[in-house]
DNA sequence: AGGCACACCCACACACCAT
DNA sequence: AATGGTGTGTGGGTGTGCC
């Protein structure tokens, strides 16, 4: 690693003083302009306005180092051209972060998963009475302020690009104000804290993240690794892999730097699992205890998130510190939650079994109820009962009654006690309440509390038997992830796990700029060819058909593939591609069904958004993949199940030497290759195609 | 000889499904 | 429809052995 601390320091607070003295609006930064660029044009855009031009493409991360270019396909800092544009148009040097592209070959997504259910919707929990446990298990994430200052540097790299302004009282208002509300109100949140420094004032809070100049902004927007780190610690060290290797400075930084940006996964072994694919020479399993034994001492703030997990930014998009941790992915249950839960249990089979309210004592049953609401009642009422002669709710025993017990009940219950799932209350009930004995339990709860003793919550009720195989929780990461590997990477081993399935198109923001620049792209060459239709969403029908008609290749055998041959889901069909729904396709034909007839409506040109939208929300395709293909095939729709059919059919992406599918080699060849170059690429993708892609590359499309 | 890297553990929260 | 069966990864660790 070449950058000095230094670098990282220094660099965004001289860049906001130069941004104050008038220099040009880009003073400080370099930019690399890829092959698919308008060099020309940016680089005397960059320079005018007082940035550098680098010659030779970065080979790491650097600071204040972008690669300009449509696509991210170096795994380094990559910031779509608009930003350059758009800048330079306002004059102001934009907020870089919606700029910033994806890799190309993606990568895990490190947003949290939202989950199915609401697993995680806003659990606060009022401790009626202060729950003795788990209220320091943030015990051993104290911070340090004495460690401060080092935080930031390789974060800087980890972030990968930051543009922001530490100095923006902003922000530090923000948290301020954050730290009082948590102060007043706390629930369901863990303090960060130092032991030397409990009382740490608001001041002195706020001091800390103003000295603090790790960026708060960062590469992509969405709660991830990102792309860029993976250069930065690919090249920190090359010990081989067999080899115990110690963590060096910019890897415990990076560790850090995603551990902030996913706060709520700061205790799982996924994320760490997943944070060794961009960490060579380390497993899950010791990332995670060195974040575990070292790190989190040092972790002095996180990220804040909302209630999905998902990353917040402040009003000027940017990422807002907290010293407050959210809570993670799973509670345990308390003893108080554990005695409500028994004594509504108890409550909701005295209502059946007496219809009596045990609260009021007053009869639930009514003359004009519902035939189906008497009916409901003689299923769970006790017959020989007379009204008026049962017992006071407190000397009536459960004794061995078990339900029925609507499933009404729980999801009320989790309704109204958020604090855990349905699904949990009901498994808590299943596995611990029946087991203890629901009376033995508030009997237990309550001689505790008249002995001023403080009641446990039920443990080890469970005895399931073991599953065979690894324990889970340990990700000994025996075959990582080819390193920076060009080629489609394998379907992850989490794949399957419910959790790091990404809920939500993460990509969100980057893709929403892609489009909206592909749009803007598309609107200017309709402006200035606008008698000629075939621009790209608009490859129409004869254009299209002409082209595919004067092929010289057989084509069809291309989209000839019988799908059904393929096995669902495909190997090459990873989650960082697709989303969850993509796997509720039954088989690969049905998936292609549903693209044929996506592809078959109506687009016009400015609902490229539209039709990738909708990609994903019926297919289940990530919007940065499918913005991607799109661009592979210049914009040629009916190409698309092709894609699909020759990407599974020979596991790659994009699939190569299939015609209507631009490779990175295929431009390459078509903007430097020699007269035998653009013969293969006649025969592959013929003239037709040739003409539109040209087209695409003058106008930066590509 | 002990500190660090890495493996491994397991109860259980939360989930989904078949019946 | 209520219920039992059971998959899965979290959360909080401990065990092991290399350098």
């Amino acid at each position: 690693m070449s950058e000095s601390q230094n670098d990282f320091e220094t660099a965004p607070d001289h860049f906001s003083e130069e941004l104050k003295s008038h220099h040009g609006i880009f003073h400080g930064l370099k930019f690399y302009f890829a092959d698919d660029v308008n060099k020309d044009f940016y680089k005397s855009v960059v320079v005018k306005l007082g940035g550098a031009v680098l010659e030779e493409a970065p080979k790491d991360v650097k600071p204040d180092h972008y690669i300009v270019s449509h696509v991210n396909t170096f795994d380094l800092p990559t910031v779509d051209p608009l930003f350059l544009s758009n800048s330079a148009e306002q004059n102001t040097l934009l907020n870089i972060g919606p700029f910033i592209l994806p890799p190309v070959n993606g990568g895990p997504q490190y947003e949290v998963d939202v989950g199915e259910s609401d697993s995680r919707i806003d659990r606060r929990i009022t401790h009626a009475n202060g729950g003795h446990d788990d209220v320091d298990s943030a015990a051993d994430v104290r911070q340090s302020l004495a460690h401060h200052d080092v935080a930031s540097a390789a974060v800087a790299a980890a972030a990968a690009v930051s543009l922001t302004h530490p100095e923006s009282s902003h922000a530090r208002q923000e948290v301020k104000q954050i730290g009082r509300q948590k102060n007043a109100t706390y629930g369901g949140h863990q303090k960060i804290e130092d032991p030397s420094q409990r009382d740490t004032t608001l001041e002195q809070e706020t001091s800390l993240i103003q000295h603090d100049n790790n960026p708060g902004n960062s590469n992509s927007g969405f709660a991830a690794v990102g792309e860029a780190p993976k250069a930065v610690l690919t090249s920190s060290s090359n010990l081989p892999p067999h080899n115990k290797s110690s963590f060096t400075e910019e890897e415990d930084e990076f560790i850090l730097d995603v551990v902030r940006k996913n706060p709520t996964r700061r205790t799982t072994h996924t994320l760490f699992d997943e944070i060794s694919h961009y960490v060579p020479n380390h497993t899950g399993n010791s990332i995670r205890h060195r974040y575990r034994v070292y790190l989190s001492k040092r972790l002095n703030y996180v990220y804040k998130v909302d209630e999905n997990g998902k990353l917040m930014r402040d009003e000027k998009g940017e990422f807002i510190k907290t010293d407050i941790l959210p809570q993670g992915l799973k509670r345990k249950f308390t003893a108080d939650e554990d005695y409500q839960l028994a004594v509504n249990i108890k409550k909701q089979f005295y209502k059946d079994i007496y219809q009596v309210d045990p609260d009021t004592g007053e009869s639930l049953i009514r003359d004009d109820d519902e035939p189906s609401t008497v009916a409901k009642r003689k299923m769970v009422m006790d017959p020989t009962f007379i009204p008026g002669k049962e017992p006071g709710f407190d000397e009536y025993s459960v004794c061995d009654r078990r339900g029925p017990l609507s499933r009404e009940f729980f999801k009320t219950y989790g309704e109204k006690h958020p604090s855990h799932t349905e699904n949990a209350w009901r498994d808590r009930f299943r596995k611990f309440l029946l087991n203890y004995g629901i009376d033995e339990y508030i009997s237990y709860y309550e001689t505790e509390r008249a002995n001023n003793r403080i009641p446990e919550p039920m443990k080890n009720m469970t005895n399931r038997v073991k599953r065979p195989g690894p324990a889970p929780g340990n990700y000994n990461n025996a075959k990582k992830v080819k390193f920076m590997s060009p080629t489609a990477h394998q379907p992850s081993s989490a794949s399957a796990n419910h959790y790091t399935i990404p809920q939500d198109d993460l990509l969100d923001e980057e893709t929403l700029s892609f489009i909206t620049g592909l749009k803007r792209d598309l609107s200017r060459m309709e402006s200035q060819q606008s008698q000629s239709p075939d621009v790209p969403f608009e490859y129409t029908q004869e254009l299209a058909e002409s082209i595919r008609n004067n092929f010289t290749m057989e084509e069809t055998q291309f989209d000839n593939i019988n799908p059904d041959e393929i096995p669902f889901p495909p190997q090459i069909a990873t989650t960082d591609l697709f989303m969850p729904e993509f796997f509720h396709f039954a088989t690969t034909r049905e998936f292609l069904n549903k693209v044929h007839e996506i592809v078959n409506r109506t687009y016009h040109t400015s609902q490229a958004e539209k039709l990738v939208e909708d990609l994903r929300d019926e297919c289940g395709i990530r919007k940065a993949f499918s913005t991607s293909i799109l661009t592979a095939l210049s914009g040629d729709l009916m190409v698309l199940p092709r894609y699909f059919l020759c990407a599974f059919r020979y596991s790659a992406n994009p699939p190569m030497n299939v015609p209507g599918i631009w490779t990175k080699e295929d431009d390459e060849m078509l903007k430097n290759g020699s007269d035998d170059d653009m013969k293969l690429l006649i025969k592959k993708h013929g003239t037709g195609r040739i003409d539109m892609r040209k087209r695409f590359h003058q106008n930066d499309l590509v």
